[in-house]
DNA sequence: AATATATTTCGCTAGTTGGCGAAATACCGA
DNA sequence: TCGGTATTTCGCCAACTAGCGAAATATATT
């Protein structure tokens, strides 16, 4: 759960996961919507694996990503329980 | 809205978010629930009050934080509109 | 095998962050 | 006004982060 609100908390990285909610996306193309470098978008695609907010799958020679919406939903469940009492499900 | 993620990605300032859930507290006994320097704490209700998610009330000598509601339901918003489509507020 | 395309990994740098103790500020009571 | 308690501000340091270009990797095509 640390490493998802650390992967939300810039701005380039929650634009590519709104991104994805509208389709899946391969790397270059969420790229082609950014000026900046394929390095350093390669580094946020890292940050998002990692907290599993985003899943890739090889299609040749391109990589698609896709969002993962559990996680997204987990991230309502715990900003909603430090606001009233939760809604179900025990996670965080 | 990016300051409110930023101070939501560190793990010490959640864990005074959930704190205050229950009710107010002062400065201090928010201290006493962490083995963290008084001036680091200090640090961490700048970040807090910066994002306006704590706000603080002068008490004589104490200064007494509350959970600012509104920010954390403007949270809960901004995330349900990367999962589906949103819920009304006009926000982010 | 050689080339082309897509993506990631590898240094590197500049700026930010979280931690600390010490000093400063703010308020209250004697 | 002096002392005491509560809190913040001020350097300082080590660790991390986002950015870059160049090199490496992976896959497909010829």
């Amino acid at each position: 759960m640390n490493d998802v609100f650390q992967a939300l908390s810039d701005p380039t990285r929650r634009q590519i996961l709104s991104l994805l909610r509208d389709g899946d996306l391969s790397a270059g193309q969420i790229c082609a919507h950014f000026d900046l470098a394929r390095s350093t978008m390669s580094g946020h695609f890292r940050v998002l694996k990692h907290a599993h907010l985003i899943v890739p799958e090889r299609n040749g020679t391109t990589i698609v990503y896709s969002l993962n919406v559990s996680v997204l939903e987990s991230v309502v469940s715990s900003v909603m329980r430090m606001l009233d009492v939760g809604e179900g499900k025990p996670n965080d």
